[in-house]
DNA sequence: AACGTTTTCAACCGCTTATTA
DNA sequence: GTAATAAGCGGTTGAAAACGT
């Protein structure tokens, strides 16, 4: 089935398209329609493929192409539809008009994707890491949530405002789950001492918390976005992070393997908690350099 | 100002799927 | 049913811009 490579596609030219090939390009499809885009290059007089003709009419020169960056809207539809979807960006282009699948394609790789990865999120499953990069992570969304007021005392924003809330607070309950982890691992025969609550128990209270809205972290946040074809989903489609309610208490799962690279550079401190080297290795007394991880304990209470 | 590094995004490549003869 | 062709899709690349030192 493999298509035999074209000899008239041998000497065309490559490379970024120059105003004149555009003018030419445009002038032809609002002449004649898009056709056969083999044979549009040579009825137009452009010494382009048929396949770089399309990419650059659909990517670009399309009148109905949405230009500049994405709104907040948008971002979350994105999120959500990603976390559906996967790497469907053409399907994902389907829903949100004007923009194209490589636009999409690209946000998300140069910016969403960071986003959730500063937030301890992994953006192939959607689910909280439990990597150690992630405790670094989780720190300066900690020392962010308490600057806020200062940082964006002067932005309008309002849902940019919501959004860091929202991202901070995910983040310190990821945050204070994996510290009681490491207590629970470190030291397993307290299991059940007032001093260090078990995991289940913080899970039961991350539960609450979520629940009743005492960690803070806005209800919006956790509805179920409304753009999907789910007419059974409950709540409104308001908050970045509202396409993880479906785990309201954050339960730590292996980062994908995508992103594993990521992680390669530190030990997987989270997946043997036997192994006394990995929790040695894990040295929190240099967290102290700009916030203690006491410190974080009470920022988070 | 100069240089190196990082980020962004348009464009390309190779593969799969759909269509047609 | 099969093969050839066209269209579409997602991953990757590389030049330019932005940023940091």
């Amino acid at each position: 089935m493999r298509r035999p490579p074209c000899c008239e596609e041998i000497g065309i030219k490559k490379g970024p398209w120059t105003p004149e090939e555009d003018k030419i390009l445009i002038e032809h499809i609002q002449k004649h329609g898009q056709g056969s885009w083999i044979q549009l290059p040579k009825l137009a007089g452009l010494n382009r493929s048929g396949k770089s003709c399309r990419l650059r009419w659909i990517n670009y020169l399309r009148p109905d192409i949405k230009r500049g960056r994405f709104d907040d809207e948008e971002q979350r539809l994105i999120i959500h539809l990603h976390s559906i979807l996967g790497n469907k960006w053409s399907t994902m282009a389907a829903h949100l008009p004007g923009r194209t699948d490589n636009e999409i394609k690209n946000y998300w790789n140069t910016h969403l994707k960071k986003k959730l990865l500063q937030m301890g999120i992994d953006p192939v499953t959607h689910q909280p890491r439990t990597d150690l990069n992630l405790f670094s992570s989780l720190r300066n969304l900690v020392l962010a949530s308490t600057n806020s007021n200062d940082s964006l005392t002067c932005s309008t924003d309002i849902n940019a405002l919501r959004l860091q809330a929202d991202a901070a607070n995910l983040a310190k309950l990821q945050l204070l789950q994996i510290l009681m982890q490491f207590l629970a691992c470190r030291y397993p025969t307290m299991e059940s001492s007032s001093a260090l609550i078990g995991t289940h128990q913080v899970n039961d209270q991350f539960d609450q918390g979520l629940v009743h809205g005492s960690m803070g972290v806005s209800q919006d946040a956790l509805s179920v976005p409304a753009v999907i074809s789910n007419p059974d989903s409950p709540g409104s489609n308001n908050g970045l992070f509202g396409n993880y309610s479906a785990n309201p208490a954050p339960s730590v799962v292996p980062v994908s393997p995508e992103n594993q690279k990521d992680i390669q550079d530190h030990m997987n401190w989270t997946e043997d908690c036997n192994s006394s080297r990995d929790w040695d290795e894990l040295n929190l007394e240099n967290l102290d350099n700009e916030l203690g991880w006491k410190d974080i304990l009470e920022l988070i209470s």
